[in-house]
DNA sequence: CTGAAAGCGCTTACAG
DNA sequence: CTGAAAGCGCTTACAG
């Protein structure tokens, strides 16, 4: 329970000032060598450890990296999260980490922690910034990196998956599969976080349908909460109607999963009598056999890390964007058309 | 780009000294209510924000609450991270995160994270302490405080849930339901981390049965890694066996999704050949509708929050321990078992 | 109620 | 290669 050691406990201890002690603890070449074998011998035996309080005040940085991520216990946060550790965890940054849930807490956040006496920089994760504060993000003092966030961020450094090329890439896949009637289950376009994956993928899924002179029948478009039970309602309400599509694609892998509780409690075999690609590509897809399109999430945050770094250890003068093409990972809830003899 | 604010700006510009701006923008009660104010504007128009650094330094806090998860994307752990970010959120800490996936890092950061002039409180989720550097634990100079850790933490706070007493409530709620012939499958007991929950919720297995008169027998019991394909396995072979149980409780809802799929690919009917309890209570079960046992994931993590706050305000002479009982949250993957005429 | 001064524990330009 | 000194930006005991 006694006061650690400072380094002037180390440097008296070793006959030598605190500048030296410093200058050697620090690993500077302006010290005998000698000196500073006894000195690190010293700093052992006191088990001294700097003060990082002193040390960030002294050197005016805070090696610190803030993190903001919205609901953080999405597997598609935490497995960006797991990135963004692995990039930092030997470099000499701490990681602070501020979830977010509401737009009152966002709006909290974006005020109070991008500034050089918080942080070295902003890791903001699946949350686009508000209007209201968007000039002053872009001229914000601290770097500022956004994951997975494309509305308002044109002017900041990103990283970024490509939602309408995935959508299109699913779409393109049931398709190829001779499926002629897609359904699309997905998020609300509109949302007060102002997330816009749900709609470009759906984007990406008309572009897909037009290009194969397919129209989107309204009847096969639905949009609701985010969450399985609500998208288990949603395709459920789609699957009943006898004119039914033949293959759906879901905004995310949660929401195919509920697709696919609808369609066995409907008695519909997947792949058989319905073909169900997701998106996001998280862990549970491997289990069930979801057939998905992979965004990489481990890499963009691992990217987004490093990317912050760079940007610490020296501002590029316009903003870096990194995207992330997704692919295909092909499993089991999608397969051929069925033929059905009495149809055109 | 310019300088932020310090307090000595916001001083001149209000006329008064360094220390009676300090003094105003702390609420401190000696200070003038119209110099306050003045100060105070002058705050908001400079747009002043404190040097955390500076601020720490001087009083001498970190003012940070370090928590060190272990396998931070299994949702478990998620889940509880989400409760100490609620208990946080309001708080004066910021919140430090290190995820530990080998033992090395483990044990760097139990070497290195316990540290005054690191933090003012370390949580640790999930992780037994090893032996070798218990004692310097328990003599630590900052509060520390286990969340799910059972092994070597009896002479520290803590937060536990109740394998034991979970282990036999699943299993006696197998036995209500009339089943004789249990299995389990389960985490090897010996593991590189010094998991306990596999051999504690076994230990309550037995002790259920033994209760019931019934004595484990050897090829109901499936050992092996974490996981849902090695569950799958296990199962597998426990449930190809001609003379099978017609029951499993798995020490995990990731290994009882396991266990569901091998029944699936044997042709099983889940719960009508087969009852399966899981344990955990995470997301995935309300939707699959598995039976399982809650342990307050969520809870756990605010409860060491809080505990550790407390510690930090006060240290307790004697470790604090928090214990969450389980319960049984019934779903549809439990049934009373099927009269077989021909037996007995 | 207010200010001058010291101190928190580091780092580093400057002088030698 | 080494040290005395100043400085990072706060807070607070002390004196008034």
């Amino acid at each position: 329970m006694t006061k650690p050691a400072t380094i002037r406990d180390v440097a008296r201890r070793a006959g030598v000032s605190s500048a030296t002690a410093s200058r050697a603890l620090n690993n500077s070449p302006l010290v005998n060598h000698d000196t500073k074998r006894r000195i690190v011998a010293v700093a052992e035996e006191l088990a001294f450890a700097p003060s990082l309080s002193a040390r960030r005040l002294s050197l005016g940085k805070t090696q610190t990296i803030t993190v903001v991520v919205s609901f953080l216990t999405r597997p598609q946060a935490a497995e960006r999260l797991r990135g963004i550790d692995a990039a930092l965890a030997d470099s000499e940054f701490d990681l602070n980490i501020y979830n977010v849930e509401t737009v009152e807490k966002r709006d909290q956040y974006f005020r109070t922690l991008p500034l050089r006496q918080r942080t070295d920089g902003l890791l903001v994760v699946s949350l686009p910034p508000p209007g209201h504060n968007l000039s002053r993000l872009e001229r914000s003092d601290v770097p500022i990196v956004f994951i997975d966030a494309l509305e308002n961020t044109a002017n900041l450094p990103r990283v970024l998956g490509d939602d309408v090329a995935g959508g299109e890439l699913a779409t393109q896949h049931l398709l190829d599969l001779g499926h002629r009637r897609i359904g699309y289950v997905g998020d609300a376009f509109d949302n007060p976080f102002g997330f816009t994956s749900s709609r470009d993928r759906f984007d990406g899924f008309e572009r897909a349908l037009a290009s194969a002179g397919i129209e989107v029948g309204e009847q096969d478009v639905a949009l609701g909460a985010h969450g399985r039970y609500e998208a288990r309602d949603l395709a459920a309400r789609m699957l009943s109607h006898p004119d039914r599509p033949t293959a759906i694609f879901a905004s995310s892998d949660t929401q195919a999963l509920g697709v696919l509780a609808a369609a066995q409690d409907l008695g519909l075999h997947v792949p058989v009598d319905l073909s169900v690609i997701g998106y996001d590509d998280i862990e549970a897809c491997d289990f069930v056999g979801l057939t998905t399109v992979r965004q990489h999430l481990f890499e963009s945050g691992r990217q987004g890390a490093d990317l912050l770094m760079a940007e610490i250890a020296e501002r590029s003068a316009t903003p870096q964007a990194v995207v992330l093409q997704p692919s295909i990972i092909q499993r089991r809830t999608t397969a051929p058309r069925k033929e059905v003899p009495h149809q055109d």
